[in-house]
RNA sequence: GCGCAGGUGGCAGAGCGGUCAAUUGCAUCAGACUGUAAAUCUGACGCCUUUAUGGCUACGAAGGUUCGAAUCCUUCCCUGCGCA
C-alpha cells in the first residue's frame, strides 16, 4: 500500500530523488505539500488545485474536527470531500498545542526571529539594533527571551485584543494529552489524533506531539520531548487502518542532544515515514537537520513541517528533505505577494498599477498562460475581488511545485547546487 | 431673488468654546506573514526639527466676542435642495 523508493542520490549533498508511493497515486520527492486546512487549499477549487502541478494536499486534523463536531463518525473521507483523489497528509494536532500554546503565550511563530520585531520597531533607534549585534556573544535565546519580557510589560493594545490576538496560552497538557480552551475546551491525545485522522482517511497521517518553543528552556524541551516519544508510542499502538501510513515526529527543540536523542529514538520506531518538527531559529533550522537527518532511516521519507522560502527548500532537499509543506504560497497569494524567481513582490503596491506585463515572465502557469497582467491583479486586489486571491494562489502554487520539479530534474542530472545558485542569485538581484 | 442645509486634512465624514494637528473609514506609503485563530495584521500618513509632556501653519475668506474658537457672532464667497 505504501512505500519509498529511492531514485538517485545528489552527487554533492544528501539530497535524494525519490517515489512516495499511497493508495492514491505517487509523489515524486523533493516535493512540496500544499496546505488545505479545512479540506480545501483555501480560494481554490478541485478543478483549480488539478492545474496547478499540486501533487499531494495537508489537511489540518485539529481544524476538522473542531468543525465536524459530532459529525465526525459520519464524515464521508477528505478524498470524497474534497474532490481530490491524489495523495492526501493530515497533521496531528500537534502544532496547534504550540500557536495556541506558546507560540501564543511567546509571541513567536514557525520560525523565531533572531531580533523580533517587538525589539526592533516601535520607537527602538538604530543604536538598538546596534545593541543587540554587540551582545552577539549572549544566547539567542536570552534575547528572545529578553524581548518577550519586555513585550510582556507593554499592556496589551486595543487591536491586539480586538482581533484575538493577545498572549494567553490557551492550552494545558498533561501526560494524558492537552486540554485546548479555544472558546470550548476540547481535549487531544494520541488516541483521539489517530481515531480522527483515521476517520479523515488521509494516505499520510502523523503522531501526535508536542511542538515546543525556542523559549522553552532546556530542561522543558527535554521533558516535552521524551513525552512526545511515549506519545509516538501511543500513536503506533492506537492506529489501526492498513491503508494509511503513519510518520513520527522528531522535536528536541534548539538542542543538539535532544534533537539526536529524538532522531534516533523515533528513527528506531516502526513509522512509515517521519517529519521534523518545531519551532526555531532560521539558522538554527539548519543545524537541526544537520543533525537529525543523517540520523533517521535512509530508506525511509523525511517531511520538514511548516518549511518554507526558497532558500529553505533548498537548504532542506540538501540535508535530506523528501517533503515540505508551508502556508506561504497560499497565505502570501491571498495578502498579494506574488513568487517569483526574481523573489516575492507585493502587487498591491501603487507601482503595478499600470503594470502590464505578466506576474513573472516566461511563467508557465495558467493564470501567466492567460496573460493576466500585474495591473489587472492589482486592479483586482483594490477592488477586494475574490479572484485576487484565487489567482495569485494558483500562481503561488504552481510556482513552488515547478521549483520542486526543477530540483527532482537537477539532483538527476547533478546541477542541484547551479539550480540552488541561479535561484538565490536571481533572489539578490 | 427668497427659504433651508452645508463648506474640516488626498477623498468621505466626526467634532460644535479649552484635554484638537483634530475620532473613524477609504486612499496612499512602508513592513510582516514559514506543520493557517491569518483572503490577514502592524506602523506611518499637515510642515519643520535637536523626534520632543518640541516648534510652526491649519478646519471656505475677512473681521469680531472670549483668557482661549474648527466650535459663538457679523459680512462676504461658494455648493446642494426647495420655492419663485
Amino acid at each position: 500500500m505504501f512505500g519509498f523508493k529511492i531514485v538517485k542520490k545528489d552527487k554533492d549533498s544528501r539530497a535524494r530523488v525519490g517515489v512516495i508511493e499511497t493508495p492514491h497515486g505517487i509523489v515524486e520527492t523533493p516535493a512540496y505539500t500544499m496546505v488545505g486546512t479545512n479540506a480545501a487549499v483555501r480560494t481554490l477549487s478541485s478543478e483549480d488545485v488539478a492545474e496547478t502541478k499540486t501533487q499531494i494536499v495537508i489537511v489540518n486534523t485539529y481544524h476538522m474536527w473542531k468543525g465536524l463536531g459530532d459529525k465526525l463518525e459520519v464524515f464521508e473521507g477528505l478524498h470524497a470531500k474534497m474532490k481530490w483523489q491524489g495523495p492526501l497528509m493530515t497533521d496531528s494536532g500537534g502544532f496547534q498545542v504550540f500557536s495556541f500554546g506558546f507560540g501564543r503565550e511567546h509571541k513567536i511563530g514557525k520560525i523565531a526571529q533572531r531580533f523580533p520585531e517587538s525589539m526592533l520597531s516601535r520607537g527602538s533607534s538604530r543604536s538598538t539594533v546596534e545593541l543587540g549585534i554587540r551582545e552577539a556573544d549572549s544566547t539567542v535565546r536570552e534575547r528572545r527571551l529578553a524581548s518577550v519580557a519586555g513585550a510582556e510589560e507593554q499592556p496589551a493594545t486595543r487591536d491586539n485584543v480586538h482581533s484575538g490576538r493577545s498572549d494567553r496560552n490557551l492550552v494545558k497538557i498533561t501526560e494524558e494529552g492537552v486540554y485546548f480552551y479555544d472558546g470550548e475546551e476540547r481535549f487531544l491525545n494520541p488516541e483521539i489524533s489517530m481515531h480522527i485522522q483515521e476517520k479523515l482517511g488521509a494516505d499520510i497521517i502523523f503522531a501526535f506531539d508536542e511542538c515546543t518553543s525556542p523559549l522553552n528552556d532546556y530542561e522543558y524541551t527535554k521533558g516535552s520531548m521524551v513525552r512526545t516519544h511515549r506519545w509516538a508510542l501511543r500513536s503506533l499502538a492506537a492506529k489501526k487502518r492498513e491503508d494509511q501510513a503513519l510518520y513520527g515526529i522528531v522535536q528536541g527543540g534548539e538542542f543538539e542532544d535532544l534533537r539526536k536523542e529524538s532522531a534516533r529514538v523515533v528513527g528506531s520506531m516502526a513509522f512509515d515515514g517521519f517529519g521534523i518538527g518545531g519551532s526555531f531559529g532560521k539558522e538554527e533550522m539548519l543545524d537541526v537537520l544537520d543533525w537529525v537527518t543523517p540520523l533517521l532511516p535512509e530508506g525511509r521519507p523525511r517531511h520538514l513541517l511548516g518549511i518554507g522560502r526558497i532558500e529553505d527548500i533548498f537548504a532542506g532537499v540538501e540535508r535530506g528533505i523528501d517533503t515540505f509543506d508551508c502556508v506561504i504560497p497560499t497565505r502570501e497569494a491571498r495578502h498579494g505577494s506574488l513568487w517569483t524567481k526574481g523573489g516575492r513582490f507585493d502587487v498591491r503596491k501603487g507601482k503595478y498599477a499600470e503594470d502590464k506585463g505578466k506576474i513573472e515572465n516566461d511563467c508557465l502557469c495558467p493564470v501567466c498562460l492567460r496573460g493576466i497582467s500585474r495591473k489587472e491583479l492589482h486592479d483586482l486586489f483594490k477592488a477586494k475581488d475574490q479572484e485576487a486571491g484565487r489567482l495569485a494562489t494558483i500562481h503561488n502554487v504552481w510556482f513552488f511545485n515547478d521549483l520542486m520539479a526543477k530540483i527532482r530534474k537537477a539532483i538527476m542530472e547533478g546541477t542541484l547546487k547551479e539550480l540552488k545558485e541561479e535561484y538565490l542569485e536571481e533572489m539578490k538581484g
